[in-house]
RNA sequence: GGCCCCGUCGUCUAGCGGUUAGGAUCCAUGGUUUUCAUCCAUGUUACAGGAGUUCGAUUCUCCUCGGGGUCACCA
């Protein structure tokens, strides 16, 4: 069974790139049939919080991507960590180290002024005399001092480094005995049976010290597949200084959680020249064989595009319910077919069409003053009258196309053009030039509420 | 700087030795539309550079250049 995981830690909301990785981790294990498990990351006390461990939760929410089992925390494992903390240090592959902070940043610089890599040279590797007062020891392992390690990645290929390029006898616990995170990432991925480890490629030189906490504790290295970054426009590690980069920040500006997932769904990925893909056809067609090996630089044009497309078609009902988030509630409104009918071939965001909507509804205050004076010259007065004095004239008007007709028989009988009097029309009914048809605008508002807002441009107007 | 990864239109990408280098988005133009948008059509734009290997390289190898990641008692 394949059994994937996010492991996010808690220091802030889900983030774009966290939120690919974690899409990518549960498409997998559903197309497995197997796992998604979702493992909180909160062993740094001083910058976890309890807030953004919640934030996640409503973003996978939002978005619809469940988790499988219970979360688990990596606080309340310590005592796991720590009998596997004794088990190296009884085997002797791990041993306690005395050296104190301070003397650590003195060997860092002297290696760093003699131009060598900074790495802890191990001088209580084989330490058997009596430990120096006053300092509490943290916990080393033993590390391969020489040989190859090869990560087998399925997105990049097999890669190997050098034991004496990369490794030294790293930090498995801190001098106050919590451990840290290579070596408890390890332990739990492989006590949780997590056999395909889906993530940034940022932990790709991570990678290797895993593998030394692996082969210590007798456990199997799952399949690593490391994601490539999603980069800003200026082509760096996106990170919050990049503006939008908050998951439900996207639902405020009104995206769908569809296109979102749509969207980082390919960013990174492709299924040949597929760009729409539903979330059932998602998890059919993912592979992570199929991911990127190079970076990709974020950009909401896409997604933009996405959106429209998704919005248009999403069945009215739905809509209508989405919408109230947006502070617009028609769920009761006779004519909101045809409202969300033109409204969602124009609008790009749920808060667009919200607001496009509420200009519909709302009778204008004020009327556009470069628009009024090209469009209210020559017998635009006379023509509105003519059009109010005919619409007043109807017992029974519903539909946009009733209106239209009405339209119709006024230039006729006036001989001029249609946009003769749907400019002035126009800015009487909206305020201004631009937007949906005016037939529509007319049967979803009605007649009374038409007819209020020509009486009150011609009075303002003429 | 050491180590590692990456390099096809502006952007997201297809391509897996022989293609007029494809699609999408964006942009531009035209058509439709009372307006704006949608929609439809058309168009501009790419294999980082240099050596090899080969009858033939975007594709394989090497070098250069460029970009990124990572080097914590953070995760």
């Amino acid at each position: 069974m394949v059994v994937t995981r996010f492991a996010p830690s808690p220091t802030g909301y889900l983030h774009i790139g966290g939120l690919r990785t974690a899409l990518f981790s549960y498409l997998w294990a559903k197309k497995n049939g197997g796992k998604f498990v979702l493992r909180i990351e909160d062993t740094d006390k001083a910058r976890n919080s309890q807030e953004a461990t919640e934030a996640i939760l409503k973003a996978f929410e939002w978005l619809g991507l469940k988790h499988d089992g219970e979360i688990e925390y990596q606080s309340k494992r310590d005592d796991i960590y720590a009998k596997y903390i004794k088990q190296l240090l009884d085997e002797g592959k791990a041993y306690k180290c005395y050296m104190s902070k301070d003397e650590l940043a003195e060997l860092r610089e002297t290696q760093m002024a003699n131009k060598q890599r900074t790495m802890y040279d191990g001088r209580y590797r084989d330490f058997d005399g009596t430990p120096p007062e006053g300092v509490e020891p943290v916990i080393r392992i033993k590390a391969p001092q020489s040989g190859e390690i090869v990560v087998h990645d399925g997105v990049k290929g097999d890669i190997s480094f050098q034991a004496e390029d990369i490794l030294d006898d790293f930090i498995i616990a801190r001098a106050d005995g919590s451990p840290t995170y290579n070596f408890v990432v390890a332990i739990d991925d492989a006590l949780m049976g997590i056999n395909e480890v889906i993530r940034g490629d940022d932990h790709l030189s991570n990678t290797p010290k895993q593998i030394v906490v692996y082969e210590a504790l007798g456990f199997d290295i799952p399949k690593f597949y490391h994601v490539p970054m999603i980069h800003n426009s200026q082509g760096k590690k996106l990170s919050k200084r990049d503006g939008a980069t908050d998951v439900m920040a996207y639902k405020e500006m009104g995206y769908t959680p569809q296109a979102l997932l749509n969207f980082l769904v390919r960013l990174g990925w492709s299924h040949g020249d597929q760009e729409i893909f539903s979330m059932d056809e998602m998890i059919e067609l993912f592979d992570p064989k199929d991911i990127n090996k190079s970076a990709s630089i974020y950009n909401t044009e896409k997604l933009d595009w996405l959106n429209s497309h998704y919005i248009k078609n999403t069945p009215n009902d739905e809509l209508a319910e989405l919408l109230v988030e947006y502070g617009l509630t028609l769920t009761s409104h006779d004519k909101k077919e045809i409202l969300l009918d033109a409204l969602k071939e124009r609008a790009k965001t749920l808060k667009e069409m919200a607001s496009l909507a509420k200009e519909i509804l709302t009778t204008p205050t004020s009327y556009d003053e470069k628009a009024v004076k090209k469009a209210y010259k020559g017998n635009a007065i006379e023509i509105l009258n003519n059009f109010g004095a005919k619409l007043s004239a109807k017992d029974e008007i519903h539909l946009p196309s009733e209106y239209h007709h009405l339209m119709e028989e006024v230039i006729t009988e006036m001989e001029v053009g249609f946009g003769k009097i749907g400019q002035p029309l126009r800015i009487a009914l909206l305020g201004k030039m631009g937007g949906v048809g005016l037939d529509i605008v007319m049967a979803v508002i009605g007649k009374e509420e038409t007819m209020l807002r020509i009486a009150n441009a011609i009075s303002a107007n003429s």
